[in-house]
DNA sequence: ATCCCGTGCTAATAACGGCC
DNA sequence: GGCCGTTATTAGCACGGGAT
């Protein structure tokens, strides 16, 4: 038997020692601080080691509960990592960037909890892609929050389009239905008995490919063939009776299922009007010469590539937020009232930008606060 | 620079099963 | 039997990358 120094784990092999990781957090940023504050920051070149017992976290919302936990950071923060080929720190918007050892950046952003703020109007930033589209640190934030520190008009479930996750590292197979549950652990059972294979009647089949692209588009509404291998992948593993005969992975034949299902799934949604979804409609574009395979979809790391407008909103009702915002762009000392401005707006630059792809100049001029 | 092939997308539609 | 929802298939299109 074997004991982990740090956890007191004790495990029946050295192999299963459990690996832990430690990540130096420091660099206290103390620019958005207001300055009666400062007491309270521990300033720059201040340093803790982080010990992560169960690794590095799936995502960047554990990892900054594990800092508030280790570190006693009570305000909002984001994250940024040093990078190994920049030699410099960028944006954390994904664990999978880090590694044991790595040193992570904390930088607070003073915006209170409740604030739709920061996290939209640094996504907007983020999305833009343009050369012009400077990377404004005052609008920057952590763009994977959690959607509990959302506002509530963001948590809407008109608003369920925003995302919160960029694809895991482990893709987590949902709880399905209590039926399907119940097939799936009495076949579960016979497998491990016996070696016998669930026989999977069509409805089953439906709930489950159903239940598996509900999770999916949580993160992607067009996943790559590597992540709908780890959807059926994650699959097999938990259910093995679901895997398949004569397949060399066990799941081939459910990634094609899964493929098809997410192409009719999409369509489902686009007859909902889901945004990122109606962008690509083909009945959208008219007799304009765009093709089907021209799609609009998110770039690497990008999150809410196409968020809809929020419950009670309209495009009309944010084009007069923003003419708002234009007018208290002018005003001196006004950062707290343009940051929520441009939160309340993300959805509306992001349909602009996708649907009617403006010129930069008109944009910058339309949108000065983003630069 | 051009050609060819694989890939991935939408839209339309066939095939199938469940329900009334 | 007809309707409806879901899954699977096909057509058509253009892009990207490798070969020439």
């Amino acid at each position: 038997m074997w004991q982990c120094k740090l956890c007191k784990k004790v495990v029946s092999s050295r192999a299963l020692l459990l690996k832990h990781y430690r990540v130096t957090v420091g660099d206290w940023d103390i620019r958005n601080d207001s300055p009666n504050k400062a007491s309270d920051n521990p300033g720059e070149n201040n340093a803790l080691k982080l010990t992560l017992p169960l690794g590095i976290p799936k995502n960047v919302n554990e990892l900054k509960a594990e800092i508030e936990n280790q570190c006693g950071v009570s305000e909002q923060f984001r994250l940024q990592y040093m990078d190994t080929d920049f030699n410099q720190f960028l944006n954390l918007t994904s664990t999978f960037d880090l590694k044991d050892m790595d040193k992570i950046k904390v930088i607070k952003t003073g915006v209170p909890e409740t604030s739709t703020g920061s996290n939209e109007s640094s996504v907007s930033s983020f999305n833009l892609g343009s050369p012009c589209s400077g990377h404004n640190p005052d609008y920057d934030t952590d763009i994977l929050s959690s959607p509990e520190s959302r506002s509530s008009s963001s948590s809407s479930s008109a608003n369920s389009t925003l995302r919160s996750e960029a694809w895991p590292l482990d893709f987590r197979i949902p709880e399905f239905s209590f039926d399907v549950e119940l097939q799936l652990t009495k076949g579960n059972q016979e497998f491990q008995a016996n070696g016998t294979l669930l026989t999977l009647k069509p409805k089953l089949k439906s709930d489950i490919l159903e239940s598996l692209s509900s999770e999916i588009m949580k993160y992607k509404a067009y996943p790559s063939d590597s992540n709908l291998s780890d959807v059926c992948q994650a699959l097999v593993v938990k259910h093995p009776c679901l895997k398949e005969k004569g397949s060399e992975t066990g799941f081939s034949a459910w990634k094609i299922s899964l493929k098809y299902k997410m192409s009719n799934y999409r369509g489902k949604l686009k007859n909902l009007g889901c945004s990122e979804l109606v962008i690509n409609s083909l009945k959208r574009r008219g007799n304009s010469n765009v093709h089907p395979n021209q799609v609009k979809k998110p770039r690497r790391a990008e999150v809410n590539f196409c968020p809809d407008y929020p419950a009670g909103e309209t495009r009309e009702s944010q084009e007069e937020e923003r003419l708002v915002l234009l007018s208290e762009f002018k005003k001196k000392n006004n950062d707290e009232t343009i940051k929520a401005k441009m939160a309340q707006t993300f959805p509306h630059r992001r349909q602009e930008i996708l649907q009617d792809m403006p010129f930069v100049a008109d944009f910058k001029s339309r949108w000065p606060a983003l630069f």
